[in-house]
DNA sequence: ATATAATGCATACGCTCGCTTCAATCAATG
DNA sequence: CATTGATTGAAGCGAGCGTATGCATTATAT
């Protein structure tokens, strides 16, 4: 085995057990003995536990944004001078996430899971990689602010707040649904299921302001 | 300090730190270091680190639950014969654990976190923990399929569980809205932003099923 | 007041952790 | 084939972990 081979399975597993569980109750022997490889080999070919945290982050995650930027500029282009329509921006921010996670032959998937394990577990190397990952939403909040015009900018900041609660608690705690619903609700269908929670956000996104009627947005959020 | 005293004073600390952090990265030498407490005294008084958290859990959730099931039957009651309004049953269910969340003062605030940590740090302590506590939100379905009884009831349960999502998210990020929006969302107004989260809810169970109009849900929403 | 139980405290045990060391092995090069 | 640099393997280090023990201290009850 080369040493590029041994560093990819090594993020491989790791990726998955940091996805499993907390970083905390991972350890170095667990990650090299499902990996098969040598208890040594981590601290080689990154330097500490830490380090291979950080790598396993780096590794997929310009992807995961190129892919969002991608969607959210073909929506640009498509819309011409004319404001984004929201659904579209929506979907470039939830469907890469979402579909990475889904599809269960790729790495993608379990990458998904630890980005979101990531954002909840406290320790403190995760919260450093949290922070890079703040920077991007801003992308999504412009063209959202001249979609919807009619909003105060807090208003907006709070339903995609609430945007980003449905991907990350679907991505996180899908089993949740399926044992709650008994097994009724298909979770397999994944493009019904982006477009569920599209359908949520949007209309989210339509409702009047607090306090006051502005339907005017209405129009905007169906483009 | 009296025997109980000491239980009360561990609980709380531990309670403080499993919320912040990982099971597996708080150590009992700093719980009862912080608690001001000898080390030994976890395991006199709880037997484990696993029976801690087990205690931690006990001592509050059933009252969350009591609290909602309350909420839940003062507006059955109002109701008498007819549905309970959906907004109503989405009160009871999402605003007493963002009211214990926002009151500073009481240890309830912490609880919430600590919950919402049980529910991601994937240890096997944990999912013991999180699986006490799926029957309780059945209590819920059952209105809301009278509410809405247009709805197919896989529609419902997804709907639900993108509830659940906003109330899960807003407790666990509320940190990450403020960063993204700069400070302009005001975070302190509890009344408001639990009203926020019910209206989206609220639009989202009250757009029509997917391929197909379903106006009369509507009705029933707005209650 | 004295006996008895309950609790607090300091310490130590056994274990696993992340990390290091160093010799063995492999691959490529001259 | 010999040499060299990169990688692997096995063993072990000190530190921190959860837990157990033994004894001091305090509270309770007769």
């Amino acid at each position: 085995m080369s040493g590029a081979e041994t560093k990819e399975i090594i993020l491989d597993t790791a990726e998955r057990l940091f996805a499993e569980r907390s970083f905390a109750s991972v350890s170095l022997r667990e990650i090299t003995a499902a990996a098969g490889v040598n208890l040594a080999a981590v601290n080689y070919h990154f330097g500490s536990k830490d380090a291979l945290l950080l790598a396993v982050f780096r590794r997929r995650a310009t992807d995961l944004n190129r892919e969002r930027i991608t969607l959210l500029k073909e929506a640009e282009a498509r819309a011409g001078d004319h404001p984004v329509p929201l659904r579209e921006i929506l979907a470039a921010l939830l469907s890469p996430p979402i579909r990475w996670t889904r599809q269960r032959t790729s790495g993608l998937s379990v990458f998904i899971q630890f980005m979101a394990r990531v954002r909840t577990d406290g320790t403190p190397e995760m919260r450093k990689l949290m922070d890079k990952d703040v920077g991007h939403i801003h992308r999504f909040v412009v063209p959202t602010f001249r979609t919807l015009p009619h909003l105060p900018k807090d208003e907006i900041y709070w339903r995609l707040h609430f945007t980003l609660a449905l991907m990350h608690y679907t991505i996180t705690d899908l089993g949740r649904l399926e044992a709650i619903s008994g097994g009724l609700c298909d979770l397999d269908d994944t493009d019904a299921l982006i477009e569920r929670m599209i359908d949520f956000a949007v209309a989210g996104f339509g409702q009047p302001v607090q306090g006051g009627a502005a339907l005017e947005v209405l129009e905007a959020v169906s483009g």
